[in-house]
RNA sequence: CCAGGGGUAGCCAAGUGGUUUAAGGCCGCAGUCUGUAAAACUGCCAUUCGUUGGUUCGAAUCCAACCCCCUGGA
């Protein structure tokens, strides 16, 4: 499958979708992205329903008029802000099997379930709709695993049986529905991933997402459960690796079966001042898959602070056709938000280049 | 030449006798970042306070001389 068509509109796989989490890619509009070839992004749900709020979004036509944006539109469901916010936080919160109940600051509690979820992706108007799931945090035990594979599936459920009513409802068809993916947990343990995915299998939607935090102490994925999981997803189903990655990464995760990429990677890199770049021409995914095609130019360094080059020799991005490390150099040590712009523009054209040669 | 003020790391700058083998910031160097609480964060970066003497148990801090800078005056 090299192609998915979503509400009338095709698009070609794999795809990278950068993060617009709160319906934005942070110091870029949706121009930027054009000119950087991003075909479509990531959204949300729990910071959208918390700001700018559904109704308004609705009121908008959703999030792709709001934000003038009409490529691929993918609501992630909030299942990572759960961990992000209630596991690997002080603010106490309780995940139950009917949903999750959490503070945030001053705010007051906040109740989210997986219906909830489902109903908020709608207002968005996404075109890729994700269960909420129950994130399996990268420390937990066996106990710990298996009750967050048992809810995710219980979630997903739950989740399918409210898209299915939403569906009917709006009176939509199989041309103008959004499509309805799970997320496959389980953390490390191969065997209850496998029954994650068997007990979503059974369940049945049009995709299925690799769950999880799975990058280890040496900061990189685990390609071998990565592996294992886009191995017990038929290929019939679009594979989502949620989360991935590096450029290395998504590479390797492209060869095994995953098509959807989403990632904060580069453009939270390019705010850092970390700018990507091939050191050669790559052309196959042999050149893409070997970690001396890939390098990093750490922009705020002061041996760029007179070099004429480009960030990119093989790029062609409207930075790299215009501007020198020089200039991104001068932008980033006056702290001009300029700079964020141009190396959020320049690190996202490396990433959908990088797709357009897997394409290939 | 006279009168004030001042000389602390590449830069800015706290500190006026012991809690300072000198705060903080910038720059520089080295890192982190993977379904964005990140335009963020973490290390490292002066055994030394213009110089030389002195007082003191102890000085960047007090004294003296000298060197340099700033301001005003001749």
């Amino acid at each position: 499958m090299d192609e998915i068509t979503i509400k009338g509109k095709s698009y070609k796989l794999p795809i990278y979708l950068p993060d617009a989490t709160r319906a934005v890619v942070k110091s870029a509009d949706s121009l930027d992205l054009q000119s950087a070839k991003v075909e479509g992004v990531v959204v949300n749900t729990y910071h959208l329903m918390t700001n700018p709020g559904v109704s308004i979004l609705k009121e908008f036509g959703g999030v792709k008029k709001f934000m003038n944006f009409e490529g691929l539109v993918t609501s992630d469901s909030g299942g990572w802000q759960i961990f992000s916010l209630i596991h690997r936080s002080k603010n106490v919160g309780a995940i139950t099997d009917k949903g999750v109940s959490f503070s945030l600051g001053a705010k007051k509690k906040t109740i989210f379930t997986p219906e909830k979820s489902i109903d908020v992706q709608f207002g968005i108007g996404s075109d890729i709709v994700i269960c909420l799931d129950d994130f399996t945090p990268p420390d937990a035990g066996e106990d710990k695993i298996r009750e967050s594979v048992g809810r995710t599936i219980l979630w997903a459920k739950k989740s399918k049986e409210h898209y299915l009513k939403l569906i009917e409802r709006s009176e939509m068809d199989e041309c103008s529905r959004p499509l309805l993916f799970a997320v496959i947990q389980g953390g490390l343990d191969k065997g209850l991933r496998k029954q994650c995915a068997e007990g979503l299998l059974e369940i049945g939607f049009d995709g299925y997402g690799f769950g999880g935090y799975v990058v280890g102490d040496n900061g990189e994925l685990d390609l071998d459960i990565s592996e294992y999981i886009a191995k017990l997803i038929p290929d019939k189903f679009i594979k989502f690796a949620l989360g991935v990655g590096t450029p290395i990464e998504i590479a390797h995760c492209f060869e095994m079966g995953w098509q959807i990429f989403d990632c904060t990677l580069p453009t939270r890199d390019g705010r850092h001042k970390r700018l990507y770049a091939f050191a050669r021409e790559p052309k196959t995914l042999e050149d893409l898959k070997n970690p001396d095609t890939h390098k990093y130019l750490h922009i705020n360094r002061e041996m760029y602070r007179r070099d004429n080059k480009p960030i990119s020799e093989y790029c062609d991005c409207k930075v790299c056709q215009n501007f020198s490390r020089a200039y991104l150099h001068h932008l980033f040590n006056i702290g001009d938000t300029l700079a964020y712009r141009l190396a959020t523009i320049h690190n996202l054209r490396t990433y959908t280049k990088l797709i357009g040669i897997l394409r290939n």
